[in-house]
DNA sequence: CCGCTTCTTTGCGCTCCAACAAAGAACGGA
DNA sequence: TCCGTTCTTTGTTGGAGCGCAAAGAAGCGG
């Protein structure tokens, strides 16, 4: 089940950035392939991190549930994306759950595995350390949003960063390349569907926008960034 | 004006956790101290990160301002703190502004030498990683809050974290050991200083906490906890 | 001790958006 | 092809909390 180009993979992530090809190539040997059918969780929120992964094809969301039961998406991971690479690395239990939103495919390694690659390869960990840095900065603009932008802003903000992130043009604009409904976008925004609804709804009235089931597409991106304001 | 149990205090550090005596004195000979005055910047936001600090005295606030001009406070960090540390690991800009709220001591070492003690000391790079990670988490629960809890709750987190991490006792109650003003706590909890300030009197007449001008002691820690749910 | 500045309290109206409710529309399986 | 399920749209209502406004306290400097 491996893959011929894994290594070749491999080299072009952030994690393993920088490391010798051979090093490449040793890695990927190591590495167990997994598949996720799309709406299986990879990992879930709570349990301990046994493996690290990585994602090579296909997108992957990261999904955490309050105790009270409100349901935010945190993230969606893209094929070169290490989901629960804190966790792992902390050795602490997932703060949130991993699902596949398509059929995707993971290479994974055991945890220990990685503490020892790293170890040995001292560059892994400056690349980890800075994917996590990354993340930390991701997390704190997230809060920021929040803590300070009206939900129309909000709405705006996630249909940029997931067609900068997963855009395939078609006809008329840009489209998110996976399937994402009202629901979805509402747990990114950190709002109801029903809003999220309305919203995309005047949007497309105005030629913003334009959408179906599970599917939403920017046709006029300087007039969404322009909803978002200079930041 | 490096202090005689620098390396002492060093070793008591997330960062430097783990190394023997005599790396800890190498370390702690490598840092220029330097003092900051109550409400004196250490480092500005967008500002490129040419030190890492740490904070070996006082209370430093992280506060963050958006492109629209709203004050966002991150946290407050302790001694053993490394105020900055993502963006000096990451060699990026600061995300955000540190200011001293006391009159703080930090410990700082150019922003080369950390990484080449890093290097040698891989120990340094896993507990970076380590902190780095923590940092992430923390954003992502703050995220959490300001996206599905109403502002009373996160008011009264905001209570409980600071009480938790810099109060002492008092008469009657534990009060948080810096001056904080309504406006201090608004930036934090992501609301407006009126509300704060309505939401505390209605609390300090139910008894729950008490205060003055910059002053909140929490009197009933388990019905302030009660307030935030279980979680 | 007085005036000024900073911080806090309180009132009021209004807006945004969540909650509740219900009807369409699109898809998938039998 | 029909039926059930899932997803989306739309209406209505109510409440949380922000913006605006202004009047107290409390500290500080002269």
């Amino acid at each position: 089940m491996l893959q011929q180009d894994d290594a070749g993979f491999l080299g072009r992530t952030q994690l393993f950035d920088g490391l010798p090809r051979e090093t490449l190539e040793a890695v990927a040997a190591l590495a167990t392939p997994r598949l996720a059918r799309a709406g299986q969780a990879v990992f879930r929120q709570g349990a301990e991190p046994a493996h690290l992964h990585l994602l090579t094809a296909g997108w992957v969301k990261i999904g955490h549930v309050s105790g009270s039961g409100a349901p935010l998406t945190i993230r969606v991971m893209q094929p070169g994306d290490v989901p629960g690479c804190v966790a792992a690395f902390r050795r602490v239990p997932y703060p949130a759950t991993a699902t596949a939103i398509v059929d995707s495919r993971l290479l994974t390694w055991p945890r220990e595995m990685i503490a020892e690659l790293m170890e040995r390869h001292p560059r892994i960990a400056t690349n980890a350390l800075g994917m996590v840095g990354g993340r930390t900065e991701e997390m704190l603009q997230r809060s920021r949003e929040f803590a300070t932008e009206p939900v129309e802003r909000r709405i705006a903000w996630v249909l940029l960063r997931l067609t900068a992130q997963a855009g395939q043009p078609v006809e008329g604009g840009i489209e998110v390349a996976f399937p994402l409904s009202r629901q979805d976008i509402a747990e990114m925004a950190g709002t109801t569907l029903h809003t999220v609804s309305r919203t995309l709804r005047e949007w497309e009235r105005r030629g913003l926008v334009s959408g179906g089931r599970q599917r939403v597409a920017i046709r006029d991106a300087a007039a969404v960034r322009a909803i978002v304001g200079d930041e």
